[in-house]
RNA sequence: GCCCGGGUGGCGGAAUGGUAGACGCAGCGGACUUAAAAUCCGUUGCUCGCAAGAGCGUGCGGGUUCGAGUCCCGCCCUGGGCACCA
């Protein structure tokens, strides 16, 4: 064997024997514990893997390499996520066909994978877009269909005007387009939809059951947006009596309206029947006591409901119309130019915050049913339709955001709550002035606080707020005008997607207007294999001009339409995990039997980019497939782990003449290249040093940042990059790239290397029979310290993830063993049999690591077979128990000596030994001793005055 | 604005409330070499000191404790997510 780490002496050799051995083919011995390690679903890019997606992979990979040598029956397998927006616009990008492009940059990304050396079952793989598989996507779509939670209807979508396609919400950025940044746009069209919303609470309540980093619990648990409150209706009246602080006495619980504001005639109640096509989000119920109109609002706050100054709606709430019918005709005109004008303005400009507020009085008054006091109804755009009931009652007193309003249009402010801290001091009843020159622009920080008390609220004065919300939650549904309710910000997952390359939805539509599934024996749904698939600029699908597709026939001959709208690639993605426990099965979608062995995923490795996308929408998919009996797990991902990400070293430059930056950006993207030729000028005095600077940033093709496995491999070996990788920095953090730091790995398998071969010619195999009757101590012993040390610390470390300090372990422990050969007793019978220990130990430790190179050195010290076949390193704690301890010696909590005793050493000995040190006498002398703490084998700290 | 992370030597980072800086990179000194690379040995938080040693050190300010990088309170900076969500 060499000397040295050579891996191109020995890397495709090992590549080969594996393939032929199908080592890493599932095994599925009876009696054995499971592991399914999983990888993101990755979409294979033309550009093919850079180093950064092996920060993911190679962490599963030491896992799954670990549990197997446990004896774990261990399920690591890897597919492709084909089908979607991305491979479609390349494709026609490159005029070429997605199938055979994805296909083939699919196998560049196995081919890359196995020169890295993961361990993934290659006789489970699949593409998401194969019919084989695809069949049972819609197989999973027709039972949500069945079971009422797949559903069609007209819905504003984001539309994207240069993808040419509707974006689910997750998809949009702030306003634009997830994938190429354009500004999104709203269109009616008739869109399928899945009804997650139905699993909102329990998608919320089963985090609790999961092992997953608590930043993306939290994610999905805002993402899913509970909100508790009361949702209550209130009259609508034209006049005003008691504007600004009309009524103000109070009659107690159970009292009605004033009965005396109903004198105008007044246009009938809105009801469910009036709502706009389309709103499906909001219910309009009216509970109805009285004639003429009301509205609904929701709050969060209904403590702060007597600091009602006025009320919001959104320009698009149907209200306004019922109230314009009655106002004067110049008021009328006013509220429909802010409407249009409202309408006109963009998602992204609406949502911007630092937007002044605006809006207009819409020429009535609302009664607030807590006090029977008028207050005005403004129409607004800071009120959105798309949330709660589109309108809100506004307490200036305690909402930024009303706040904000008021101040700009001169309405009252009312404090209803007091923060507890205040000693009775504040302004308990007086208002706060709009106008007043000493009223901040910001409300006050103690105003928004929930553990304020009542005040300026009638016999509610004095509760707590959330004594005053259960209290005023259930006066209002007692007189039936309120109820108290939940509610969720999450959306129904928009599934449509008017593009060819993507799961067929199996819907037929009859010509009068019925649906229905494709029948079960009847799928696939193939996607027709034509020239050209490109969207067309109306937004119909490309699929819907393909005759021979869309026009069917059913068995009683009765024509029919195929809907030619595509599934998202999320529906894909969304069971993939389950396909792997039985990827071949053509029966079923997979064998329950088999799913209930390998569920859930034990450890699933990925971005934490997926928080709320695919993770949502899996667990959603797992849920429905749970309550269906097919699956007999309800949460799919057990433990969820996101790896850091890969920065690359990214040359900008100044912009030269002529050239603009955009707004937050620093310079212009340059080459390497071009970096190297301003350098050459800065250098030589032309240009300023400033005309060109780096940045660390994420690898992507068009930054031209990118670092590939493949050249890693090839100058350093892929074990070099293997161990680089997982010792660069923790497991979850970013990491910027840097070659030398392969070399740094190099390094360390090469002394590995020349370790084994310094000691391959002593070793003993038969070591471990002899340890057990021969009593190794002396020379031998310091060595299986370390050994047996280092077991115990790595064994815990890959368990946690501590991937950096599993290899710094194995780098500790080198050293000592190599230091060993120094004196090294080829003579001493202990000495020997540590050193083979040591030696036949350490490669099975390096194993999940660097598999090439132990597999290399295990057959270099006379070993047979792979050692992913050997058992995990097993440790004494006996031996790894050091004999000698080392104390700290403190005095008032300063270091001032180290002491070694023996580790039987008692409290009293280690007090003793620390009391009759010089160093500590110099700092005792004169000084009364007042207390000695001692922690066995650790620490005597002496407190002295 | 709200919700999560993260601030430790020149750098990446280590550290169940108990010796801060493991392990590595880079640097410095030395060995080997005609020379270089590679490799090996030593050294490396800062300040003062010839030295022994002393003092200071985990973003800032307080607190709890015999003892705080670690726990608590209040800030600052930074990365990410969400956002007129009522």
């Amino acid at each position: 064997m060499s000397e040295r780490y050579e891996p191109n002496s020995f890397e495709d050799k090992w590549r080969s024997r594996w393939s032929e051995a199908q080592l890493f083919r599932t095994r599925e011995v009876p009696g054995k514990p499971k592991f399914y390690g999983l990888d993101f679903f990755p979409y294979p890019s033309g550009a093919g893997l850079s180093v950064g997606h092996c920060r993911n992979y190679i962490p599963t990979d030491v896992i799954c390499r670990k549990k197997l040598m446990e004896g774990f029956n261990v399920l690591h397998p890897m597919g492709f996520d084909a089908f979607g927006l991305p491979a479609e616009n390349e494709a026609i990008s490159k005029k070429t066909h997605p199938s055979p492009m994805v296909k083939s940059y699919g196998e560049n990304y196995r081919r890359q994978m196995d020169l890295v050396g993961i361990s993934y079952d290659w006789s489970r793989s699949f593409y998401s877009s194969d019919p084989e598989y695809y069949k049972w996507t819609q197989w999973i779509f027709e039972l949500l269909y069945k079971r009422g939670l797949a559903y069609r209807r007209l819905a504003k979508v984001n539309w994207c005007p240069k993808d040419l396609t509707v974006l689910a919400d997750e998809e949009v950025e702030g306003g634009n387009c997830w994938r190429c940044g354009t500004p999104v746009e709203k269109k009616d069209i008739p869109q399928w939809f899945f009804k997650i919303t139905a699993y909102a609470q329990r998608l919320i309540d089963d985090l609790d059951t999961v092992d997953w980093p608590d930043g993306i619990k939290n994610m999905q648990r805002n993402w899913i947006g509970r909100s508790e409150g009361v949702e209550f209706d209130m009259k609508v009246v034209f006049d005003s009596p008691s504007l600004f602080g009309g009524t103000t006495k109070r009659e107690g619980l159970g009292r009605e309206f004033p009965g005396e504001l109903d004198s105008t005639p007044l246009p009938p109640p809105f009801s469910r029947n009036e709502k706009e096509e389309g709103d499906s989000e909001s219910d309009f119920v009216v509970i109805s006591h009285e004639p003429g109109p009301h509205f609904r609002v929701f709050t969060t706050r209904i403590d702060t409901i007597f600091g009602m100054t006025f009320c919001v709606i959104a320009p698009e709430h149907p209200l306004v119309e019922t109230i314009l019918s009655t106002v004067p005709a110049e008021r009328k005109t006013e509220v429909e130019a802010y409407c249009t004008a409202a309408k006109a303005v963009s998602d992204l400009d609406r949502q911007a915050t630092t937007r002044e507020k605006s809006g207009v009085f819409a020429g009535a008054f609302a009664v607030n049913p807590a006090n029977g006091k008028h207050v005005p109804i403004y129409v607004a755009d800071y009120v959105l339709m798309g949330y709660g009931t589109g309108a809100i009652m506004s307490v200036p007193g305690h909402d930024q955001r009303d706040f904000d309003f008021a101040k700009k249009f001169g309405i009252e402010i009312i404090p209803v709550i007091k923060d507890v801290g205040m000693d009775g001091a504040g302004s308990e009843t007086s208002t706060i002035s709009p106008n007043s020159p000493s009223s901040s622009t910001s409300i006050d920080h103690a105003s928004e606080a929930k553990d304020g008390i009542l005040i300026n609220s009638g016999e509610y004065d004095g509760l707590s707020v959330a004594e005053a919300q259960k209290l005023l939650g259930e006066w209002m549904e007692g007189l039936e005008i309120g109820e108290q309710i939940v509610r969720y910000k999450l959306r129904d997952w928009l599934i449509s997607r008017q593009r060819y390359w993507g799961c067929p939805i199996p819907v037929v539509h009859s010509k009068d207007g019925d649906e229905s599934l494709v029948p079960e024996e009847d799928l696939p749904v193939e996607l027709p294999d034509v020239e050209s698939y490109e969207p067309a600029d109306d937004g119909s699908s490309p699929l819907s001009r393909i005759r021979e597709f869309v026009n069917v026939t059913d068995p009683e001959g009765t024509l029919g339409q195929r809907e030619t709208d595509t599934m998202g690639g999320f529906a894909c993605s969304s069971w993939y995990f389950l396909r792997f426990c039985d990827p071949t099965n053509s029966e079923d979608p997979w064998d329950p039997a088999k799913a209930d062995y390998w569920m859930p995923v034990d450890c699933y490795v990925g971005g934490a980019e997926h928080a709320v996308m695919h993770l949502l929408y899996a667990r959603f998919w797992t849920k429905v497939l749970f309550d269906e009996g097919l699956v007999s797990v309800s949460e799919p991902f057990q433990r969820l782990m996101n790896q850091g990400q890969v920065l690359g070293l990214t040359p900008y430059r100044k912009p030269q003449e002529g050239e603009k930056l955009q707004v937050g950006e620093e310079g212009l993207l340059t080459s390497f290249d071009e970096a190297a030729e301003i350098q050459a000028k800065i250098d030589s005095g032309e240009l300023d040093a400033d005309n060109l600077f780096y940045r660390w940033a994420r690898m992507s093709k068009s930054k031209g940042n990118v670092v590939t496995p493949d050249e890693m491999v090839d100058q350093y070996g892929a074990d070099a990059l293997r161990i680089y990788e997982l010792f660069v920095a923790p497991f979850e953090s970013d990491v910027q790239w840097s070659n030398d730091g392969v070399a740094g790995a190099t390094r360390f398998l090469n002394r590995v290397f020349r370790w084994v071969s310094d000691v391959q010619d002593y070793y003993e195999p038969n070591w471990e029979s002899f340890l057990a009757v021969e009593n190794v101590e002396g020379k031998g012993i310091g060595i299986r310290r370390a050994i047996h040390q280092a077991t115990k610390k790595i064994s815990a470390d890959i368990d946690r993830f501590a991937f950096n300090t599993y290899v710094s372990e194995m780098m500790k422990c080198l050293n000592v063993v190599t230091d060993a050969l120094k004196n090294a007793d080829w003579t001493d019978r202990g000495f020997i049999l540590a050193m083979s220990e040591a030696v036949e130990t350490l490669v099975l430790l390096l194993a999940p690591a660097a598999p090439f190179s132990a597999d290399e050195l295990w057959e270099s010290i006379g070993r047979n077979g792979f050692t992913l076949n050997q058992h995990w390193p097993s440790y004494s704690e006996a031996i790894a128990a050091e004999d000698t301890v080392t104390i700290a010696v403190q005095v008032n909590g300063k270091l001032r000596d180290t002491i070694t005793l023996g580790a039987d050493a008692t409290n009293e000995e280690m007090e003793a030994a620390a009391m009759s040190s010089e160093k500590v006498k110099v700092h005792t002398d004169g000084k009364q001793i007042r207390k000695v703490i001692v922690i066995p084998a650790k620490l005597v700290n002496i407190v002295a005055q």
